[in-house]
DNA sequence: AAACAACAGTTGTTATAACAAGTATATGTC
DNA sequence: GACATATACTTGTTATAACAACTGTTGTTT
């Protein structure tokens, strides 16, 4: 008489795995959220930062570093680095240079506006990072950035 | 003579705290690609493949869950449940209806399409987790989650 | 050195996320 | 019982993410 279908027995009560998914989303989620909010003081977003972040500590030589290089050091997949790359470029935070020797790479550098930027956010970040955690011990942080390695790692294979 | 500004020394070494965001949103990147890709077979995104999972849970007596509700227990922040919802209507997925009660509530239900997707879904996606995970040890893995729990509690303060 | 494959970026398109403002209903207060 | 406030959802708009096809350059093979 109703139309209602059985609704297998089995889904509803989540393993491990699951949990230790959702977890993870959950809180790389929620933080996300609280860089997203301290980094709009400037402007930026979180990806946008990590991006200056890169050319930050990888250009030492102020030779620029390729977009393949700084897609490949974002730690989320980003599948299009030019046009994050160009909205950078039109706020004046990097300059794009094609490479002289092989035409085919494309160097980014930060301008000095992008170099304050970066400065100048580094330290409320690592402050909200730390406050975040605060709650935890030494060993416990230690711990859970080595499982969390090591979860990884597997997922990269 | 160089334009080259001084770079502080400070950045660029990570502390344990950066490490463990940089892992967890890592690991929680790489994994919903690859639930991603098992989804797409049904055309599902993980979002709603979520928000199915979630009725199908909660609606025990089929009567509906309210918008809100399953916004709330998605566990990425969604601010935009009433489209997500309508694409979900549009492809036959779910039914939705105003609740004869309190009249600002809209409350959805699944239809057989969803309540088979939902169950097509799950042993698949419980054996990529498990798979991504299968080099930990149980004790691992129980200490990881609940490491992320505790973490995961002040982030939502 | 011509042909083919690989590589690094670019561009076009569509769908979705994010943010903000708006609407209808319900609840609380005086 | 009018009026302010809160609630649940909707709608409008803009920016970005995702996917795929394309361009120019370099490397490899024969």
């Amino acid at each position: 008489m109703s139309n209602q279908r059985k609704r297998k027995a089995k889904i509803g009560t989540s393993s491990i795995e699951s949990e230790i998914f959702k977890s993870a989303t959950s809180f790389s989620d929620q933080t996300l959220a609280q860089v997203n909010e301290l980094l709009s003081i400037w402007g930026m977003t979180p990806l946008q930062y990590n991006a200056l972040r890169v050319i930050y500590v990888e250009d030492k030589q102020d030779t620029g570093i390729p977009s393949k290089e700084i897609g490949s050091r974002l730690y989320t997949r980003v599948p299009d680095v030019t046009r994050l790359l160009d909205r950078m470029v039109d706020k004046g935070w990097i300059t794009r240079e094609r490479d002289k020797i092989n035409k085919r790479v494309v160097r980014s550098r930060l301008t000095d506006i992008g170099m304050e930027l970066v400065e100048s956010a580094h330290a409320p970040l690592a402050e909200l990072e730390t406050k975040q955690l605060d709650h935890l011990s030494d060993d416990e942080k230690n711990a859970l950035s080595t499982l969390l390695n090591k979860a990884l790692n597997k997922a990269l294979d």
